[in-house]
Parts: structure tokens; sequence; C-alpha cells
DNA sequence: CGGCTTTGACCAGCGC
DNA sequence: GCGCTGGTCAAAGCCG
């Protein structure tokens, strides 16, 4: 168990406000800055972030902005998403959304959440996070072996298991355990094609060339991988210097000034916590970032608690594009 | 050669 | 106490 990345003792006894505190406190990279134009937070923020509750002045270490987002940011998040899809609706879409508050399910103390992934048999997912690999497991009573990841960004504690449904064969269960929530990172960050706040991410064709993906040939579900691997595939490639959305708006900043401040591991990944605040204060944002394609259920799962709750939408499209879940296919 | 995956072994928790 | 089960370790192999 003692490996060498191991997180300090007080990750595993810390309060989750406190353990996000505490990575903030020395690491948190600065990806906004007074005064400068934000085009990723959409028109109504365009021009200077003072629009959107930020301190006139920042000092570099201070958190205002990444006070670390608890589990009331994300739900509050999601709460704000459930307004949003009626947004979807007046854009002519006919699908009828579901999101329903996670009211009960979550649990502080466990952290644990559990997404139903419908895979539609593409075998290669990503949910922005760059995980390693450290055990299979065969499980009782399910035919499908379980694996389990380990984030591999210094600065993250979070795993995830991930197994085939014994019930449905393309559905894929994934479990997130850990600090960073990483469970709710492709909510915010999935929807690229109408995600008016990243920018840069939308036109990843100049942006970020997307090499060809070996590990999917399937060129039928070859929109959906452009949309998901252009979106992510910086996250998991630890050279790139573009890790994700939120890194994206830091490179508006000027690499250099962003990276110097971010510390290597957040070059090779954001992180939930660094970016959930910027949903919180920006509920607008999500209208578009929850109008995604994806088919979903998210569910958690304190061991006490037999209720389900979720969160849901039925969009038309099956594919989803959550974790890097290859290892188990 | 370094990083990643695989896989059997080991360990801890839990129920009986 | 014992066995079962799930979670993790770590050596070996694979791959780019």
């Amino acid at each position: 168990m003692a490996a060498a990345e191991e997180p300090p003792a007080n990750w595993a006894s810390g309060s989750e406000d406190e353990l996000v505190r505490e990575l903030l406190d020395d690491e948190t990279p600065l990806f906004l800055l007074p005064g400068d134009d934000y085009p990723f937070l959409g028109s109504e923020y365009s021009g200077s972030l003072s629009t959107i509750d930020v301190p006139p002045a920042i000092n570099r270490s201070t958190l205002n902005l990444y006070s670390g987002p608890t589990l009331e940011d994300i739900e509050s998040a999601l709460s704000t998403t459930k307004q949003s899809l009626g947004l979807t609706e007046e854009l002519g879409t006919s699908r009828t959304s579901t999101v329903s508050l996670i009211e009960k399910g979550f649990n502080k103390v466990d952290n644990k959440y559990t997404l139903k992934i419908k895979s539609s048999g593409s075998t290669m997912a990503d949910d922005g996070y760059k995980w390693r690999k450290y055990g299979q497991k065969s499980i009782k009573n399910s035919p499908n072996p379980r694996s389990y990841y380990r984030c591999t960004n210094p600065r993250c504690s979070a795993k995830k298991q991930v197994e085939k449904s014994k019930d449905e064969a393309d559905t894929l269960i994934v479990t997130y355990e850990g600090l960073h929530l990483h469970f709710a990172y492709s909510h915010f960050l999935r929807s690229r094609p109408v995600m008016s706040f990243v920018p840069e991410l939308i036109q990843p064709k100049k942006r970020l060339k997307l090499p060809s993906d070996p590990a999917n040939p399937d060129q039928g579900h070859q929109e959906v991988l452009q949309i998901t691997t252009s979106t992510t595939s910086t996250c998991r490639d630890d050279h790139e210097e573009e890790p994700a959305a939120v890194v994206a708006g830091a490179g508006e900043l000027g690499a250099e000034d962003a990276v110097s401040n971010m510390g290597t591991s957040f070059q090779a990944q954001g992180l939930l916590e660094d970016i959930v605040p910027l949903f919180v204060r920006n509920p607008l944002n999500l209208s578009a970032a929850l109008s995604n394609n994806e088919t979903c259920l998210l569910s958690s799962s304190p061991p006490s608690s037999s209720s389900t709750s979720s969160v849901c939408w039925s969009p038309p499209s099956p594919y989803v594009d959550v974790g890097i879940l290859s290892g188990i296919l």
C-alpha cells in the first residue's frame, strides 16, 4: 500500500474541505487574472473577471477563486444544470432531459461515486485524467474483472474502479473514489461542441493536432471520438501543455506565466477542484456544458444508504467517453 | 530504457 | 478462528 506517491497521512483523516484547501494553499495554479480577457467564459463574461466575483487584486497564492469545490459546490453546479437544460429545449432540442439533484446519496465521508456508462462498443473512453492501472481482480458473482486505477497526478489521490456491468454488456460501471471527485469532471468539460466558454478547445483541429487513435479504429464512432480526444487527449499526454479546458484558459494568460505557477503536475492534468468554482460562480456556462451527448447515470454509493439518487440525462448519442477503460475490455 | 500493464501473491476486513 | 472477498503490492513482461 505504501507507494511512493502515497499522499500525506492527513489525506486519510482530514475533512474534504481541509484537504482541498491544503492542496490549494501551496500549489493552486492561477488560471485567471483580473484584467485579462477570458473568451472561454462566454460573451457574458468577456472583459474581466471582476464581473464574476473576482477580487480586484489577486495574490497568486490567494485562493479566492479556488477555495475548493465542496460537495455542495458540485451539487449546486449540477442543480444549476437542471435549470440550464431548459435552455437546451429553447435551442430546439426535443430531448427530455432529466436531472434530479443528488440529495441523499452524496456522502462526504466516503466520497464514492458510481457512474453507469453506456459504452456502446466503444472500447476507449476518457474522462480527461490520466490513470495508472494498478490491479485487476475477478469479482465474485460477476463474469467481468474489475480494474483498479489511480490518478497519476501527484496532487491527486483519486482512484477509480472500472468493470463491465453483468446485466448490460455495453454498460461500464465506474466507481470514483477520492478527494477530487473526478466523476464530475467529464460532466463539466465533456460538451466541447457547445462549450462557448472554452473556445480554444472548440477548435481543436487548429489548436490541438489530433493524433489518430490506433486504439479506436472504429470509424463509426469517429465523430464522437474526435470530440472526446480533442478535449482530453492533452490531459492524457504528459508532454502536452494544455491539460484541460481550464488550463487552456491558463494558456490564454500566457503559458509561461501560468505554468510557472502551476507546477509540472498540473501541466499534465487539471483537477476538478480547480474548475468547479468557475462553474459554480458561472452557472450560465453550464447551460452549454451540460447539453452534451452522453448517456450517463450517476449515483453515489454510500455504504449505509439504500437510496440511489442520480443525475441523469438522455441525450441522443449513446456514446460516452469517461475513463480510460480499455484495460478491462 | 522508461513507463505502463499484467497477474499472482499478500493483506485486511468482514461474516459465520 | 477460519474462510471468503475485495483491495493493493510488486515482480515480470511488454511496448514505444
